[in-house]
DNA sequence: ACCGTACTACGACAATCGTCGAACTACGAT
DNA sequence: ATCGTAGTTCGACGATTGTCGTAGTACGGT
């Protein structure tokens, strides 16, 4: 598929800021997909495979801001895109972060 | 003073939900204040000690997002209100969080 | 070349949020 | 009783957000 203007970028693992973190799990749909991300380990998934309860575009703009947050890889495969949580940058930054808040119900 | 209409309520520790808590923090100004406020333990500050480049209200609001998400506590005493970390509760239900959200930079 | 699949881009919309100022309440001190 | 201090309440405002539908783009297969 294509990126048109944006071309898919990620923040290197310095630039990551935990306030973008914070802001981007604060969000009941983008815990979910994290969730269902960390639930499926570093093989990663295509964005439609996860079943959430929004649109398609709802998706991509969620999926936007954790990549845009460096909660998220997003690497494209044909005409699919692959994200995976991006553990051991979030584990480096802020060790204990993830962790809690996947063991945390819900 | 007066809590007027809304009895300072606090959710007790197992009502405390992650996604809660996650909202509360993923704002500068309450970050700013969860910070402040693990800097000063357990005996907790006044709210209008903390200073925070917003007005009274804004504090108020603020601080009434923390408390109500089970983050904060507040007592009155005298004319004031003393807010300490719910420390020992977020750690309890979420071992790690509060730690590595501290620790990050800034 | 065409079609289907997978996703992005672009408005548009309602809802929520952070902010403020002005008015109010509560408490302590004089 | 009066006053000052500390904080809350109540709109109001602009900005951001989450949501959608429609249209568009990219890629693989036939």
């Amino acid at each position: 598929m294509g990126d048109m203007t944006e071309t898919l970028t990620h923040p290197t693992r310095s630039e990551i800021r935990i306030e973008s973190v914070l802001h981007a799990l604060a969000d009941p749909v983008r815990l979910q997909i994290v969730r269902e991300l960390a639930r499926i380990g570093c093989d990663g998934v295509a964005c439609g495979a996860i079943d959430l309860p929004v649109t398609k575009s709802t998706r991509t703009h969620h999926l936007r801001i954790l990549r845009q947050a460096g909660v998220i890889n997003v690497r494209p495969v044909g005409t699919s895109r692959i994200s995976t949580l991006r553990r051991d940058d979030l584990d480096a930054l802020f060790p204990g972060l993830l962790d809690s808040i996947l063991a945390a119900p819900q």
